[in-house]
DNA sequence: GTCTAATCGAGACGGTACGTCGGGTCTTTGA
DNA sequence: TCAAAGACCCGACGTACCGTCTCGATTAGAC
C-alpha cells in the first residue's frame, strides 16, 4: 500500500534562509541589551544584522512581533522545569520564587515591560502575546494545583484559573505599576501564604481536641 | 507698616488662559473616544483644539503627561466613596465590584491600557502614574482593611500592603494580560473569597487553653 | 589543410529559450502601450511575461536596453523606404512628411521620448541608441540628397549631414521641448521649404559675364 | 477716498526662510558639479543643504522641479544681451555661437541633459520646462528676425517661429542625438549659411545688368 | 541512457531611495 | 509673556525596485 499523504513538496523560490533569521533575532535581543525598547527601530534592527529592512518585514509584522519571538526563541522567560515535592504549597512557592527570580534579570524584565506596553496598544498583538507566554505559564500552575487536589491538599472545588490570575497578578502588579514596594522572596512568600487558608483542605484536624 | 512677603506680583507678560487649557484637555479626551491612543497625536490634539503646538508643549512633556491629567482632571477613575458598613468583606467586595465596574467602562480601560502602557516604557512616567492613580486605589483598601482590623474582622499581622498589592493584580491581569477570562462581578467575589480564609480572624476559636 | 576557425560549436547546457526572449519583448510592448516608460519595471516585465527577473537580466542589462531592442525588433520606427520621384525636394518632403506621420503615432512617440530620456542620462546607452535608430535616418536623408546632387538639383558644396541634423533637429524641437506648435504635415513642409533655397543648386541664372 | 485694495497682509506663521531656500538651491548646484543627475537623491541634497527633507518637499515637488529652479534662478543658460548689429544674419549667427557657446560649459550641457530627460517622461514638467527655458530663448530668435524685417533683410511672409524651432532644432540634434559630429561655432555657421537664402528678402539686385 | 551544464520560474536577499509622518523647536504677528 | 500659525531640522516609517543569489525542475547535446 503506498500512501498518499501529501508529499512534502517545497514551495518554489528561493527558500527563507535561516541565517538571516537568527541574525535578526539576535540584532534585536543585542539592542534590547543596550537601548531602550522605544529607542529600537526596524532600521537600527536591520543595520546591525546587515540585513535589508525588507527581510524583516517580509517575516514580520512589526518591531514587536519581532522581539516577541526573538524572546520566546531564546527562551528568554521559560522557566525550568521542576517536580513535584509532595507538598504542593512548598510547590507553588518555589515556582512562584523562580519565576520572580527570572524576572528579575534586566534584560528579561525589560522585555516584559516592552511586550506589556505593546498589547496594551494592539489588541491582536495581546491575545498572540498572551498565548505565546501567559497561557502557558498559567498553565504550570494549574498542573500544581491539580496536583494538590489529587493529594488531597488542595480543595476540589477551588477555581484554579482564578488562584492563578491572582498569583500572577500579584507580580504584575509588583512589576508594572511602578510601585516601590520590593519583587522579592518575601513577597512571592507572603503572597503564597494569603491564599494558603482559602485553597487548602482542611484536613479533618480530628475535630478540634475538646 | 508695609509687609515686604513676596507680593503677589503676577507674572509679566500674558497670563495662561485656562480656556486653552480646557480646550487641550477636552481635545484630548475627544480623541481618545474616537482612536487609539497610538495614532493620537500633538499634533492632531493641537489642530482639534484649535491650538499651536507649542500652546501644548508649554504645559505639559508629552502626550502621555496630558492624557493623565485629562483622565485625573475629568475624574475619570475616581471611584465613588463608600461607607463602611460594619462587614469589612462585604466592604472590600463591594469596592472591587465597584472598581472593576468602572474599569469597564470602554473609555477608562482605554485609558488605563494607554497609560499602563507608557508607564512601562518610561520609567518617570511610571512613578508619575503610580502617584497619581494607584497609591491613591491602594490607600483605599488600606483603610478598609484598618477598620476590618479595627472591627477584629481581620488578623492584625495581616500585611495590608500586600494584600492590597495582591488584589489590584488581580484585575490588572484579567484586564491587562490578554486572557480571555472574564472581568466581572463574579471575578471580584471569587478573589476577595480566596483570600478571606487568609486574613479572617478566625473567631475566638475557642478559649482553648482552657 | 584544416581550419582551425572557430568551430560553431554549440555552447553545452540548456539553450537560450527564444519564446521566452519573444514573451519578454511582447511583454515590454504591452506594457509600454498601458503605462508611462517611468511605471514599467523590470519587475512588472517579468511578472507579466512569467519570467524570471533572471531570464531578463540575462539578456539585457536594464530596462532601457530591452525597450530598445522591442522596439527594433518590433520596427515600430521603421519607416517604408520609397523610390526616387526625380524630384529631389518632392522626395525630401515625402520622407519628412512619412517620418512625422509615424512619430505622431502615439505609441512610437512615447518609445521615442523614453529612449531620448533614458540617452540623456547615460552616455553609453546615448551611443548605443544613435547608431541602432538616428544614423540610419540621417543615412536615408543622406541618399536622397547625394541623388539631388547626381541630379543637378543640389549644391555639390551642400554639407548634406549639416542639412540632415537640421531636418532632424526640426522634427526633434517640435516633438520634445514641450513647444504647444503642432508637429504635421505643414510643418514638414515649411522646413524643407526653408532650406530649399539654401541646399538648390541655381540653375545656370546666366551664362552672367557675357 | 480710500483704496480698497488688499492689504498685503503676511500670511500667519513662521515665513519660509529664504536662508534654507538658497541652501537647498546651492547644494543641489553643487551636486550636479560632483555626480550624475541619476545619482543625485532628494535626501543627498537635503544632508548636503543641512536641511530637512519636507523643507524641500515643502517648496518642490520633485528632483527635477527644484534642478530646474537652481538652474534658472542661478542664470546657468542665460544669454548676454546682444546689440543688434545692423547686420541681421551676423546677429543671428552671433545668438547661436554665443548660445553654443553656453551650451557647451558642462554644467550646462549636463543640466540640459538632466532636465530634458526629466522633460520627456512627464508632460506636466515638459511643460514647465519649455515655459521657463525655451520660449525665452525662441523669443529672442523671433525678435532678431522681426527686426532683421524692420531693416528690409528677411523677407516679410517668413515663419519666425519656424525658423526658430529650426535653429534650436539644429543645436538639440546635435547636443542630444549622441552623434558624434561637433557642436561647434562652424556648425553653428553652417545652420545660419543653409537658413540664408530660405528667408533673406533678395533686393531687388537691380534686375540684372543686362 | 546517463551525464553535464546552462536555462527556466520563483522568490528571498542586501541595498538604497522614496515620499510621509510626527516629534519637538523656532520665528513670525498680534493680543 | 502668551497665543496661533506654521516653517524648521530630524529621523523613522513602510514600500518599491534594484540587481544578485539560490532553490528545484527542465532541456539538450555529449558520452
Amino acid at each position: 500500500m503506498t500512501t498518499t499523504t501529501i508529499p512534502p513538496r517545497r514551495a518554489p523560490g528561493r527558500p527563507r534562509s535561516d541565517a538571516t533569521r537568527q541574525g535578526i533575532l539576535d540584532a534585536a535581543v543585542d539592542l534590547m541589551a543596550t537601548q531602550s525598547y522605544r529607542d529600537i527601530t526596524v532600521e537600527g534592527i536591520a543595520a546591525r544584522a546587515k540585513v535589508g529592512k525588507q527581510s524583516i518585514y517580509r517575516w514580520w509584522s512589526s518591531k514587536a512581533d519581532l522581539v516577541l519571538e526573538a524572546y520566546t526563541e531564546r527562551s528568554l522567560y521559560r522557566l525550568p522545569a521542576h517536580l513535584p515535592s509532595g507538598d504542593v504549597f512548598a510547590d507553588l512557592e518555589g515556582n512562584l520564587v523562580r519565576y520572580f527570580m527570572v524576572l528579575q534579570q534586566e534584560m528579561v524584565s525589560k522585555g516584559v515591560r516592552s511586550l506589556v506596553a505593546e498589547a496594551q496598544l494592539d489588541e491582536t498583538f495581546r491575545a498572540k502575546f498572551y498565548e505565546a507566554v501567559w497561557r502557558k505559564r498559567c498553565e504550570a500552575v494549574h498542573e500544581i494545583l491539580r496536583h494538590g487536589i489529587t493529594l488531597g491538599q488542595i480543595r476540589p472545588d477551588v477555581d484554579i484559573e482564578t488562584v492563578a490570575h491572582v498569583i500572577h497578578g500579584a507580580s504584575w502588579y509588583r512589576m508594572l505599576s511602578g510601585t516601590s514596594r520590593p519583587f522579592d522572596d518575601g513577597y512571592a512568600r507572603r503572597v503564597v501564604g494569603l491564599l494558603r487558608d482559602g485553597i487548602a483542605l482542611r484536613t479533618p484536624v480530628a475535630p478540634a481536641a475538646t
